[in-house]
RNA sequence: GCGGGAGUGGCGGAAUGGCAGACGCGCGGGUCUUAGGAACCCGUGUCUUCGGACGUGGGGGUUCAAGUCCCCCCUCCCGCACCA
């Protein structure tokens, strides 16, 4: 399809491959200036797409990822700025272990033939990274500054521990990630997973809550929107207020949070999350039993119950009494699993007629309902329909006829005054579980001592190495697999010498990912996690590029972990990441690829039949660059029509430009320049492709029936349009502006300027309307005032055609592009 | 339920409030060819009495002028989801 034997010579784009990326290495035109000094008269830009997990090798959705990526990049280069675009593997991860367990290997082997593998791949796709970044999570060089990071948490007292439910599944007898746990059934053998308490690491995440919703005015127009309103949404800011409630028969009140205090009086029950200690704390003797059935039949309530959120509501009465702190009423206290126990003070005050699971919660229980808002609606103790909005209150005491808003802030006053309240703020973030019960992760750094307790290993032992025998990936009984490694586990405690055992859980490989890009600049730094020169030099990161599905996982990691860093006095910059791209995936037929699905198409497949140019234009031309690809939409084809097409232009321009610029081409070139740029500069890759299309169209024609080949113009023309297709195209670039007779690398040779001169044209047309209907176009110059152009439009015939003897009630004038004439009428 | 986004030709998609459909795919026609699944050129929203009329999910509005701004509605996609 793409050879053929004629007699003139043809576009191979992969017989171009292997010559290019030698000269490009031998040349080191990839590579920043300096990373860690030098060059400082250089405007400098630090380009970071979300680095890649070693899965196999590259696929269609990485070809997306970095193309769109490199083209920015490889931009910003010519532009004239110092780039550093990095590389790096996200190389832990439980993918590994799989594949270890089915070929019995170390779980390192198949990680880092991958990495080889990839990399390979994305030196074939010409992905323009300066190879000097790269490094390896999986690298104990790595993953010692993850123990190191870990410890600095865990000085600062953010990093704790506490008992958390896990997956769990009874037939393998073995915790699973979330990964593997598909529709509420183990991934291997289909059996309904549980929950499991444990006791597990956190980062105290929820302590950066409020700066983390503040700092989003940092990012406000550089991030995707979306992305940003997605985190909002996370982290889930709530205001109200904390009201204590005397409980019968204890010393402390029980403190509930709540975000409408207005409603106080309507509280007709109370109900405490049955997970939450304070449930069996509060238990009368008499409900033991009804209580301890209820709470069992809670804790074992499978995945699949847990998330139907249309379920009825149960609960269990404790036998106990809370006392309204404003009006001393004695109202009943519940247990139910509605109530969570993990956000507020996990336990509530119960206003049913005005919140819908109070509500429905009262109606399967026989609780009473009171209304205490009048909204003006029907009577939810008769509708069972909940009134949520506002309206003036009713059986509140002194707070009758108050609105809703007087009467939240009244009512928290008078809380105030008793001593039983205060306004509050909760938030729907949770802190970060870290802890994983796998094998191919960091170690956690921490010993334990029967007699001291949590030891933190001394900075001098890292790395905590994992261990290279005598462990088992998947051993019975809910172990960790580093705990199956008893050599390894057993160790002298760093205090006091006594025996001791190693913490043998690893760490969530988002902490991986949260601070990589601060050790790109330096990879092999020793001195610490990164090195502050290089740190300086680059970070924050200018332009980081990766998928929408990070948005509240990995970002919001990253950007805690860069407060973290900040707070200890490590970096200077709170926000991690300047600019956010957000970039599509590819799917088929509606769906992501995947090979389950087997809708999968091979990138080396799609590479060997059209060449890494034609699929990287393929991917960057498909449309913005934050929308997905149907392949079965786009057609690496026509890629690979427009670049031969390119290329055989170049060729037909060897020889020695003569004679006078044709200067009507030069415009019209400048123009698609400057219309390039712009859509470059804002990111629209995909304009700025079909700028360039344009602009080869114009080129044919000038050497086919225009200007013709040897005139200047078309050489500055075709000069322009190589260089900017090495955004996109390196290979075909770099072979065409070799035929145009220059040594390489068009990379060095500069993104083409735009002369303002020959921007301004001669004449524009400029557009006559009556009524706003397109009457006639007129031949304008560019000066023209408003007053020369209503004259000159006056003129037109069809103009006056169309005006016929009407009145006319006005003439709008927006020189030169237009005049509207408006009839009475 | 809450939050976010999107509806434009046969398709992917372009359009600082000012010529809707750039560019590409597909399709049709032509040139050159032993041949064309190559290259190059032309055409391609709908209707049309060939003057033009209509046309950006539907309905209203603002404006001299609306795909674009405002209000209501419909459909689809994504995220969160018993968050008090």
């Amino acid at each position: 399809m793409i050879n053929d034997e004629s007699r003139t010579e043809t576009y191979d784009p992969n017989a171009i491959i292997d010559k290019w990326m030698k000269v490009w290495e031998e040349l080191h035109v990839n590579e920043a200036l300096g990373l860690v000094a030098g060059h400082d008269d250089l405007p400098r830009s630090y380009v970071v797409s979300m680095f890649p997990y070693p899965s196999g090798d590259l696929h269609m959705g990485h070809a997306e990822v970095y193309s769109i990526s490199d083209a920015v990049a490889r931009y910003i280069r010519m532009t004239g700025a110092n780039v550093l675009n990095a590389i790096g593997w996200d190389s832990f991860g439980l993918p590994a272990e799989n594949a270890a367990l089915k070929r019995n290997l170390h779980p390192r082997e198949w990680t880092y033939a991958n990495i080889e593998t990839q990399a390979e791949s994305f030196r074939r796709l010409g992905v323009s990274f300066d190879w000097r970044t790269r490094f390896h999570t999986s690298d104990p060089e790595y993953y010692r500054w993850n123990q190191w990071l870990f410890l600095r948490l865990f000085e600062a007292g953010l990093a704790y521990r506490k008992e958390a439910a896990v997956n769990w599944c009874p037939t393998d007898q073995t915790v699973l990630a979330n990964e593997q746990v598909v529709a509420g059934a183990c991934e291997r053998c289909g059996t309904t997973v549980i929950q499991r308490p444990l006791t597990q690491w956190f980062f105290k995440t929820t302590d950066y809550a409020q700066r983390l919703l503040d700092d989003m005015k940092q990012l406000e127009g550089k991030w995707p929107h979306e992305v940003l309103a997605m985190q909002r949404n996370w982290i889930g800011r709530s205001a109200g207020a904390h009201i204590d409630f005397a409980v019968e028969g204890r010393g402390e009140p029980v403190r509930v949070f709540t975000t409408r205090p207005d409603t106080l009086f309507g509280a007709t029950f109370f109900v405490v999350a049955v997970d939450a200690p304070l449930a069996d704390e509060l238990c009368a003797d008499p409900q033991r039993g009804a209580f301890e059935a209820y709470r069992r039949q809670a804790a074992t309530a499978t995945e699949i119950e847990r998330l139907a959120t249309d379920r009825a509501k149960t609960g269990v009465n404790l036998g106990r009494f809370a006392i309204n702190p404003v009006n001393g009423v004695r109202i009943p206290i519940f247990a139910a699993d509605y109530v969570l126990a993990d956000y507020g003070t996990g336990a509530i005050m119960a206003v049913p007629a005005h919140d819908q699971r109070d509500l429905d919660f009262a109606r399967a229980l026989g609780v009473p309902v009171q209304v205490v808002i009048n909204t003006g609606e029907a009577d939810p103790a008769e509708t069972w329909v909940a009134t949520h909005g506002d309206g003036r209150l009713v059986n509140s005491g002194d707070f009758d006829g108050m609105t809703t808003a007087e009467a939240s802030a009244a009512i928290t006053a008078r809380l105030a005054e008793l001593g039983a309240g205060t306004e509050a703020v909760t938030y729907r973030l949770r802190d970060w579980l870290l802890s994983r019960q796998r094998f191919w992760g960091t170690p956690i750094p921490i010993v334990h001592c029967e007699d001291c307790g949590l030891v933190p290993v001394p900075e001098a032992e890292l790395p905590v190495r994992l261990p290279e025998s005598g462990y088992e990936l998947r051993p019975e009984g809910g172990k960790s697999p580093l705990e199956s490694a008893t050599e390894w586990v057993s160790v002298a405690c760093p205090r006091c010498g006594g025996p001791a055992r190693r913490d043998t859980d690893t760490m969530d490989t988002f902490v991986d990912s949260s601070w990589y890009f601060l050790r790109y600049p330096n990879p092999d730094y020793v001195e610490g996690p990164f090195d502050p020169a290089g740190v300086a030099r680059w970070c924050p990161v200018d332009e980081y590029i990766g998928g929408r599905e990070h948005a509240t996982g990995h970002l919001m990691y990253a950007r805690f972990i860069t407060k973290a860093l900040h707070d200890l006095g490590l970096v200077s910059f709170v926000e991690p990441f300047t600019k956010l791209t957000n970039q599509g995936q590819v799917i088929m037929n509606g769906k992501a690829m995947s090979k389950s699905l087997g809708n999968l198409v091979n990138l080396q497949e799609q590479i060997g039949l059209y060449g890494p140019d034609a699929v990287r234009v393929t991917m960057v031309f498909a449309g913005p660059p934050e929308d997905d690809i149907d392949w079965a939409d786009v057609s690496p084809t026509g890629a690979v029509k427009w670049l031969a097409r390119v290329w055989r232009i170049s060729a037909e321009l060897d020889g020695k430009s003569s004679g006078e610029p044709d200067i009507e081409l030069r415009r019209a070139v400048h123009r698609m320049i400057a219309d390039a740029t712009t859509a470059m500069d804002d990111r629209r890759l995909n304009v700025a492709i079909a700028r360039l299309m344009e602009l080869t169209n114009l080129l044919r024609k000038a050497v086919d029936s225009g200007a013709g080949p040897a005139n200047p113009a078309t050489r500055e023309g075709v000069e322009a349009l190589v260089r900017m297709l090495s955004c996109f195209a390196p290979f075909t670039a770099e072979e065409s502006w070799q035929r145009l007779g220059h040594g390489p690398s068009v990379s060095s040779a500069g993104w083409p300027q735009a002369d303002p001169g020959l921007l301004v044209e001669d004449s524009v047309v400029c557009i006559l309307q009556v009524n706003g209907k397109v009457r006639d176009r007129i031949d304008v110059a560019p000066g023209i005032s408003d007053d020369e152009l209503e004259q000159v439009a006056m003129n037109s015939g069809k103009l006056r055609e169309h005006i016929g003897d009407s009145q006319i009630l006005k003439v709008i004038v927006r020189a030169p592009k237009l005049v509207n004439v408006v009839l009475a009428g």
